[in-house]
DNA sequence: GCAAATCTTGCACCGAGTGCAAACATCTGC
DNA sequence: GCAGATGTTTGCACTCGGTGCAAGATTTGC
């Protein structure tokens, strides 16, 4: 299942987290766009071109590995019992994004970027389309609707929804200064749209 | 109500609509990203630090004016009748986004832009963003939620599942070649996600 | 130890966007 | 008609994020 990574992977990961924290120090010091990149590469001590080898774009340092992400909420929504409706298990797979991420603090200061940047806000809204893109198949399934090529818009309505839900409930788990409770908050804001 | 735009003003509304006119001429003709701003200025016949005094960014040629048309859908929402549900009342506020754009095959063009080139999308997003804090108040009410001064989550949600529901409409509708009913296909996405 | 694959770096370059200040046009009161 | 205030256009220099390329250092497999 796991195969072991290379020594020059394991590497590389510990080289692109090492880059990630500095960075994530950085900004919350300096705010993020005041931060440049010039000066994450200065305080890491690797070239400007090699930063760009490691990370696509200033914003992914925040982000995050969106696609493995993504992949993991897809199998947590794959792997759902059957009977599950669809808003069940959707809220079951979005769970593993809680388990991901370090400690409580940090999170807090992940989520403050978010709200202080309009270009991270842009890109994590466009991480969601792509998930939105990676789970609307087996939502369709699970709405009873056929199978087809093209996506189904009520299916990729229904992530959208979903997504859309947990960053309302994070941003008003920021707000309240990590006091509230993001599970609560996600369940109150799908009842209101569900009507 | 209307006070008379002055000369002035009516020039630069005339400017603005020739420029915007140009570009989507082009980005149709060879892409969004590959049309630089030089070109576009160059067709026009303005130079480049006039563009950008037109124009905040590049997006903004074919996102018009956001918060212009995010106000006239808070105002159809406000003047919707009491006894309409909040769905009820929100889908008829949005009915005003038919309205504006041009004829179908503009907005056939303007959807396939969003289509191909990701920091189009990523601003359009943006745009939902700054609609969902305008509308969210007048949602907040109708959900019966208490007057709170920091957003409610719920009504957040809910606008943003509403707005994905248009999205997802136009997104399909921009699939179909301007076959399928944006309005049919809106209501299905919304029915989708209330189970 | 050798050869191939990989990593790092510097360099030159592009495109979007901004601050500034000078030139130009336009509208006003007198 | 003139002077002055106000707004517009433009060029220039600059910042910042990001990319293509090629050469040199390093690691890996054998």
């Amino acid at each position: 299942m796991a195969d072991t990574p290379t020594l020059r992977e394991r590497a590389r990961r510990a080289a692109r987290a090492e880059i990630a924290a500095t960075a994530i120090r950085l900004f919350a010091e300096n705010g993020f766009e005041a931060t440049t990149v010039d000066q994450i590469v200065a305080a890491v001590g690797i070239s400007r071109r090699s930063f760009f080898h490691y990370f696509g774009s200033k914003e992914d340092l925040v982000l995050g590995d969106v696609d493995a992400l993504g992949e993991s909420v897809r199998a947590a929504l794959e792997s759902r019992p059957e009977e599950e409706s669809a808003w069940e298990a959707m809220r079951a797979a979005l769970l593993v994004l809680r388990q991901v991420g370090g400690d409580p603090a940090e999170q807090l200061t992940l989520a403050g970027l978010h709200h202080e940047a309009p270009s991270l806000r842009a890109r994590h809204l466009e991480k969601h389309l792509r998930w939105r893109a990676l789970l609307a198949p087996e939502v369709q399934r699970r709405l009873g609707l056929p199978a087809s090529p093209e996506p189904d818009p009520r299916a990729e309505a229904f992530v959208a929804a979903a997504l859309a839900c947990v960053d309302v409930a994070v941003d008003a788990w920021y707000r309240s200064g990590g006091k509230d409770d993001p599970e609560r908050l996600f369940d109150e804001a799908v009842a209101a749209l569900r009507g």
